[in-house]
DNA sequence: CTCCAGATTCTAGCGTTGCTAGGTTATGGA
DNA sequence: TCCATAACCTAGCAACGCTAGAATCTGGAG
């Protein structure tokens, strides 16, 4: 086994240690919280370590937004499983807005902050994809005529608004029901 | 008249200045370029003068909200004055996505940045007051036997959700008004 | 007109941020 | 044993939000 194996793989592990650790920070105390000083510290590494790795800081939010979308992917598809049609459309809509109510900071980095990672091209890392998908695979069986991209967007749309007005604290806290409700009826049309 | 009364008034030009300064700079380069140097230099004062005025530059994104939610109540009202019905929430839908989507950074400032503006209390702004009037006049309407509130929360989130993934480049460009008929038919219902 | 108290405004600087140049240390092969 | 290379850190830059304290201006009293 060479030795730049070795060192590739440890290289590796210090890749994601800084993202675990930027997560583990942001979710911990907020990302205003997370500077370049502190997660270099967390990490036991030194500020130009993390730029080795990342380009800056942008991009380290951007690789834990990106592992978050593997996350929430998984998330659906256990959601998913195992039921069918309204009631699937119903579990994966719980599932998502569970997601963004449990792990804000995480949500942040993948649809609130700046990132601005790559959607619908050919850069578009498969964590991302995978979640499409997810939503894809349980809003196609309740389309009926219409177009189940066009829907699936729609249904997205609302429940990432629910998710931002709730986590801003400007929808009525209970309620929640009664708002999820709606959105699956108008969808189930 | 006293000169104090001229003080004031002067004093109050400059609070007007401040925020129109600081929206101005934000939708010609971002907020991100909004500092309280740059920002100072506009209106020709030293920085300590944003100061005197504003706590903090936090509280000059939130007055530059608070006024942006003046506008899109305005906004709202004209669309469906004249019209009723189904074709008054189509009009107060379409303003809100066209005011979404020609002044991203105010309505950033409204609602994508932390400035926590506070919602359903007393101490809530006249012009949030303002705005959800208007949606709540647009939707109440065709709520049918549903809660007006609720529904009006819904219709705010999807159509907020379409502007932050639409802003985004998440959602396909074209398409934007098959998602608009979606979300109507939906509340229509 | 002169002078002073108070309001007004600015200069200068603090601590922190993201980021990087340049030097130091550790490593593995010759 | 020595050295080239890779790995890593120290130290510092410019810009940030914010503020203490000095300087300047203003209007009314003598």
């Amino acid at each position: 086994m060479p030795i730049h194996e070795r060192r590739e793989r440890e290289r590796a592990d210090r890749h994601r240690l800084i993202i675990d650790s930027a997560r583990d920070l942001a979710e911990a105390e907020g990302w205003e919280a997370v500077t370049t000083r502190r997660l270099a510290e967390r990490v036991e590494y030194s500020q130009p370590v993390l730029y080795s790795h990342f380009k800056g800081k942008d991009a380290i939010v951007r690789a834990v937004a990106v592992d978050g979308f593997g996350v929430l992917a998984g998330l659906l598809r256990g959601a998913r499983s195992g039921v069918e049609g309204a009631a699937a459309l119903r579990a994966v809509a719980e599932a998502y807005l569970d997601f963004a109510a449990e792990r804000p900071a995480l949500y942040d980095a993948m649809f609130v902050q700046r990132v601005e990672v790559p959607f619908g091209t050919s850069e578009t890392p498969d964590e991302l994809r995978a979640a499409f998908g997810e939503f894809m695979a349980a809003v196609t069986p309740v389309a009926g005529q219409r177009d189940p991209e066009t829907l699936v967007e729609v249904f997205w749309s609302a429940l990432h608004g629910l998710a931002t007005l709730t986590a801003g604290h400007r929808l009525r806290p209970d309620h929640h029901r009664a708002r999820l409700e709606l959105v699956l009826t108008g969808l189930l049309n």
